[in-house]
DNA sequence: CGGCGCGGCGCC
DNA sequence: AAAGGGCGCCGCGCCG
């Protein structure tokens, strides 16, 4: 069963239900009260422009969905895809004009994000200045359905219906629980990041000041440097002095540094890893994203090309683990800490079907497996090898040992050869699933076409050469990561969905509150990786949750392919002991 | 003054 | 020795 639902122009919300032909109008202020009866009622797939405008706001008024269909982000899908080659008659291939573009759009953009809506607004379904005059179309509950059916219709009529189904719904799947992620909030413990950053920075500086550790490194930069003006945080001053000193550096990146001994090498090293702290974790950063002990990141669901999400501020994606000990359980409850170990080659193995190197992801190491095979001698070398078969590596260590991998595991490497070739030609590739890559940008094709000419440089030739080897690279990784994101898109789902059905009632409440007060649930998600927040007696169930949906993720996307994907798991009451 | 590209670096 | 995918964010420095 599905329910279309858009809001009118009036401060109205229109439900519709086009199989039974029921269609009512309730003021958006009951709105909220009638998706939890209906949802109690039906569990309909909910059917709705663009998750933003309805999942925040509905949690806030403490309402859960388990279904939905997002039209914007299932609607980029299918735009792209190349098993959706040509559209059965009479189906529209291309999204109405009031669809906005998909997250990863770039410059589609056809109707700008609604950001009105996306703020987090009060939590009752107020009249939104903003939306009270809609456009026609994209404000009827009747024009959702219409591209319902033809999203449908194109998928019941691509190459591969099944896999786009799924993909279809892992995707607005994700939708919702990246608006759950953000209701919920991550754990934070304010003091114990505030005693991180004093360990390291010393005590908090006044505005405008530089924290005393870093002044005096500054100090002993510039005595070591000879360079009394130099000030560190220029990257170009600081060149400038690093060469003038005699170190003949090509940049101040820190692996560059480490090549030279140098007095000033120590300080500026321990001043730009402080400096990096500071600037992207220290306490202007708590004061902005951390609120009665919660990180509520904005994630963006689906906001990458390959299908893995992507934030909006807060950095939550790049949470070093210098300042993961802040991430802590409230009292009564614990964290489930879960990742895929080495999820992207066991992925490839599986994609490829390729029979040995799925025999080498059977157990928990793969790469000790592949050592042990005698592939390569060490865990490391089968580690570089690996990645540099995904990334497209040609020189260095990693691309010396990929040719050993490509012996051993050639269906595997066949794959990947020919994701970088069709890259190269300027091909869309397509995960397992059925996300396709973008194609190249106007100026790639125009540098391919300049390169053809009869008459050009053998500088052109080269410079085009490179942008195609350089796109040929992108879609090589495109395939195992993009589908690697499919298998974690299906792990969350599953973990949802088996989460809801956990509960306690004398189960103490988190300081959280609202919808999540009592029951397990996900409070981060990071490509591979996830984290459960459950009450103490129910971490047992959470962690059995997560192992299922692991397996079931793995059966779903490979079906009895011989390939595993074991978790690293822990129950632990902070993420640094994970 | 704001916008933007870039270097640098954190995460996977 | 410093390569090779996907991101976001910061400060700097340049530009209009």
């Amino acid at each position: 069963m599905r329910i279309a639902i858009a809001t009118t122009g009036a401060g109205r919300v229109v439900f519709l239900d086009p199989e039974r032909g029921e269609r009512r109008e309730v003021p958006a202020a009951d709105a909220a009260a009638e998706i939890r009866r209906l949802e109690a009622e039906h569990a309909p797939r909910w059917v709705w422009r663009d998750t933003r405008e309805w999942a925040p706001r509905l949690l806030a008024s403490g309402v859960r969905v388990a279904r939905a269909h997002d039209l914007r982000l299932c609607g980029a899908i299918l735009a792209a895809s190349t098993a959706v080659p040509a559209p059965p008659a009479g189906v529209a291939h291309d999204r109405p004009d009031w669809l906005p573009p998909g997250p990863a759009e770039a410059g589609a953009g056809v109707v700008p994000a609604p950001v009105a809506s996306v703020d987090r607004g009060p939590a009752l379904f107020d009249l939104d200045p903003i939306r009270a005059a809609p456009t026609h179309e994209s404000e009827s509950a009747e024009a959702l359905v219409d591209e319902h059916d033809r999203q449908l219709a194109l998928v019941a009529g691509s190459e591969r219906p099944a896999a786009l189904r799924l993909l279809l719904a892992a995707e607005s799947a994700g939708a919702l629980i990246a608006a759950e992620l953000h209701e919920a909030g991550l754990p934070w413990r304010r003091v114990v990041h505030e005693r991180v950053l004093e360990a390291a920075l010393g005590p908090r500086p006044g505005v405008g000041r530089k924290p005393e550790r870093m002044e005096a490194l500054a100090v002993r930069i510039r005595a070591a440097l000879d360079a009394p003006e130099l000030r560190v945080d220029s990257q170009s001053d600081l060149l400038r002095a690093l060469r003038a000193a005699g170190i003949g550096v090509d940049s101040t990146a820190k692996w560059e540094l480490h090549e030279h001994e140098h007095p000033a090498m120590e300080p500026l090293l321990e001043y730009k890893r402080l400096a990096r702290l500071l600037t992207a974790n220290g306490w202007a950063w708590l004061d902005e994203w951390v609120a009665g002990d919660r990180f509520r990141a904005d994630y963006v669901a689906g906001g990458t090309a390959t299908g893995r999400w992507a934030t909006a501020g807060g950095g939550a994606l790049q949470l070093p683990k210098a300042i993961r000990a802040a991430v802590a359980a409230d009292p009564g409850w614990t964290l489930v800490v879960a990742d895929a170990a080495q999820l992207e080659p066991r992925v490839l193995a599986a994609l490829a079907r390729d029979g040995a190197m799925a025999e080498a992801g059977r157990g928990r190491d793969m790469y000790r497996a592949i050592v042990d095979a005698g592939v390569v001698a060490t865990r490391e070398e089968a580690k570089l090898a690996l990645l540099g078969a995904m990334y497209g590596s040609t020189t260095g260590d990693s691309g010396r040992l990929v040719p050993q991998l490509a012996r051993a595991y050639p269906r595997a490497m066949a794959l990947v050869d020919r994701a970088a070739r069709d890259g190269e030609a300027g091909r869309r590739v397509t995960t397992l699933l059925g996300r396709s890559s973008p194609l190249p940008p106007a100026s790639w094709h125009e540098i391919q076409a300049a390169a053809s000419q009869p008459d050009a440089t053998a500088a052109v030739e080269r410079r085009a050469r490179s942008a195609a080897r350089d796109w040929g690279r992108f879609t090589r990784n495109f395939v195992v990561q993009g589908t690697a994101a499919e298998w974690a898109l299906c792990w969350l789902a599953g973990v949802r969905t088996r989460l809801t059905a956990i509960r306690g009632a004398d189960t103490p409440a988190a300081a959280s509150g609202g919808v999540f007060d009592r029951a397990p649930h996900l409070v981060y998600f990071l490509h591979d990786e996830l984290i459960v927040h459950s009450p103490v007696e129910h971490a047992d169930a959470a962690a059995d949750a997560v192992r299922d949906a692991a397996a079931e993720a793995g059966r779903l996307l490979f079906g009895d392919a011989p390939v595993e994907f074991p978790l690293e798991l822990a129950v632990t009451a902070d993420y640094s002991s994970a």
